[in-house]
DNA sequence: TTAAATAGGACTAATTTGGTCCAATTTCTC
DNA sequence: GAGAAATTGGACCAAATTAGTCCTATTTAA
């Protein structure tokens, strides 16, 4: 189904919520867990792994936290999904190192590299604020995503 | 990691040799196979897949095999990815009936329409013949993806 | 000192995916 | 008409991945 696993996608509305709430405030795994409806045990796994890849800063103790560690329009929906699967890649080949075995078909090398950068591309122009619905979407607004490619 | 699966993958290998060795000619599964170092009971799967579909015409008993059912500059990548994966949605959300359990965050779903409509846009953009290395690429010289949408 | 948080990791159950195989049917050729 | 060469349709199992939970340690404010 070509799907992002269900805990990428709990990690954005995660992150959204955050974000659409109050950027600057600090937030308890408790109060978005009960935010979301997501089972805490799973909202504490996910916020770990979103503040270990810097995209939440942490503070620890009572009266802790996890608050925004950029700007909600610096934070792009692509730099969320890696946090959750690596790099985007649609395909083993769309990586440097091919290793797959039916090299003589690796034709599709090159194409899928493109096809990779312009899916990319497009999940690298969301922002974490235009998921939020902060704003009006100015920049989604005639996105240009430029396939090219010399032939 | 995002990736599509294994099985689609071949699939589109297949596809692409078929279109790349002699479009109109008729391929058996064996042969096939040979060509690709994929193991036959897997392609004859990936074939009666890709048949049913719509993608190859099949013809049976002695001498039969598959050939395109179209030309190959009319069969996209996101139709062959469909034909294995169903339709191309990122997360469940972006599809119409929504039923994920955290209603009140469905503030998401809007902009994952659009992010899916991205990514659906790039894969239709780019033919079987162009993956085949037929095509100069011409088409896809200056593509232009136009996430676009009403704020 | 205590309570409220995060940090780090281990662990298991559930689901999905990959791959193989078999019996039935069709069709060409001899 | 017989046999060989194909596809068709489906069942089946093993492997890999994913989802979700839990426990213990550490940090910090009151």
């Amino acid at each position: 189904m070509m799907r992002i696993n269900k805990l990428t996608d709990y990690g954005i509305v995660v992150m959204t919520k955050i974000a659409a709430d109050n950027d600057d405030e600090i937030h308890t795994a408790r109060e978005i867990s009960n935010g979301t409806n997501i089972p805490l045990p799973t909202v504490t796994r996910l916020l770990k792994t979103l503040s270990s890849n810097g995209l939440l800063d942490s503070q620890r103790g009572s009266q802790g936290g996890y608050s925004l560690a950029k700007s909600s329009d610096n934070i792009s929906i692509a730099s969320i999904i890696e946090t959750f699967e690596g790099p985007i890649s649609l395909t083993e080949c769309s990586t440097n190192a091919c290793e797959c075995s039916y090299e003589s078909n690796c034709s599709v090398e090159e194409p899928w590299q493109k096809i990779n950068d312009t899916v990319k591309s497009a999940l690298e122009s969301i922002s974490l604020n235009e998921m939020a619905g902060n704003s009006k979407n100015e920049n989604l607004i005639g996105l240009t995503l430029n396939y090219g490619g010399e032939a």
